[in-house]
DNA sequence: CCGGCTTCACGCGCTTTGTG
DNA sequence: CACAAAGCGCGTGAAGCCGG
């Protein structure tokens, strides 16, 4: 598990004269890309945002505070945001607050740096996540499309890199978001301006058996919980387990002994019937995608259509993935680093 | 010959990529 | 930036293949 993401503010007042002068006018500087040179400044509630030279860690300056975010997992050690390591593999708030404070001022100019202690920072926002890793990018597709159907999920996919799932996608408090983890590493190294870590092809071939689940802990979060600093890795990491071992939870295996004979009735001739059925058997044992990719497209379709005229529908057939992947996923740990994916691997 | 499976060609809706 | 072209997964009908 890791510390995804880390958004933290610090009250201008904290700075001295002379640092929020000059942080000003790195915002000023920016302004000037504006087409609409007004006269509103930094005075509007509009935030004005400069990317830090080294694009690990984004800052803007507010009206009242100075605010700074960003992956710790990309300041840290070799940038691998895929497993991390030190503070942020170690789910240590205050150590990534540090790191990418000195991450931060180090590139923007160390004059700038507040005399604050760490501790007044104010954190509004921590993700928390965790690999988990599967047999193949077939069984993390079929993760997917099983939690997708989960109870309670007011989901959202989009295509953009991979299936992505979302869950209270709004909410202040927390939400979550699971996604397949090699397409989406893919996608990123695929854009031109991709600048960070670069994976090896085997790297990226074990990626692709991770089904990443990430858990968003927002502002309001942060109001009801104690001290930011004084989270603990233990605290933060069952609060990852209870999100999404809800998730996980919840799923009902559904059997239906007259589903043979429905197929038989819904099929033109007895052995089609059959044959639907066993891609059915076939769907339950190796999964939705395994089954689709061993099996003739034709066929494939064919068969499908004879199961749902029996009476099966989407849900039935997620529920059919159920039996396999609960087992997977209890199956499996997490993984915490690439030496752990080539061990099981 | 029959029944089931496979091959082929294509339409649709969507996303990505290329181009002026 | 707009628009076209290409790619891709889903899904279908029709015709051919092949073992019993």
């Amino acid at each position: 598990m890791l510390l995804d993401w880390i958004t933290a503010r610090l009250p201008l007042r904290l700075f001295t004269e002379e640092q929020q002068a000059g942080l000003r006018n790195l915002t000023d500087r920016i302004q000037r890309y504006c087409p609409q040179t007004g006269e509103v400044k930094f005075e509007s509630q509009a935030w004005d945002s400069i990317r830090s030279d080294s694009h690990q860690v984004v800052f803007r300056v507010g009206s009242t505070d100075f605010w700074l975010q960003g992956s710790p997992a990309r300041a840290i050690g070799d940038g691998d945001a895929v497993f991390s390591s030190g503070p942020a593999a170690a789910l240590d708030v205050p150590g990534c607050v540090d790191r990418m404070i000195n991450v931060l001022f180090a590139g923007i100019g160390p004059h700038l740096k507040p005399v604050a202690t760490r501790n007044a920072w104010i954190v509004t926002r921590v993700d928390v996540t965790g690999n988990l890793l599967l047999g193949s990018l077939s069984e993390v597709r079929d993760a997917l499309r099983l939690l997708r159907n989960v109870e309670g999920g007011r989901y959202k996919v989009s295509n953009q890199a991979g299936d992505t799932v979302y869950w209270s996608a709004k909410s202040r408090l927390q939400a979550g978001k699971a996604y397949a983890k090699g397409p989406h590493l893919s996608y990123l190294m695929k854009k031109k301006d991709y600048d960070g870590r670069r994976y090896s092809d085997a790297e990226l071939d074990q990626a692709s058996r991770l089904l990443r689940l990430e858990l968003r802990l927002g502002r309001e979060f942060f109001l009801r919980a104690e001290p930011w600093h004084t989270l603990t890795k233990s605290y933060l990491v069952s609060l990852w387990e209870n999100y999404f071992g809800r998730m996980l939870g919840g799923c009902e295996v559904k059997t239906d002994n007259e589903l043979l004979e429905n197929c038989i009735s819904a099929a033109t001739t007895p052995g089609q019937g059959r044959s639907a059925y066993a891609l059915w058997c076939l769907i339950k044992s190796e999964g939705w995608e395994r089954a689709q990719n061993m099996t003739n497209k034709r066929t494939w379709y064919h068969n499908l259509k004879i199961l749902r005229a029996s009476g099966l529908g989407d849900a039935d057939f997620s529920a059919g993935n159920v039996v396999h992947l609960r087992r997977k996923i209890i199956e499996v740990t997490l993984a915490t680093s690439w030496a752990d994916i080539k061990r099981v691997a």
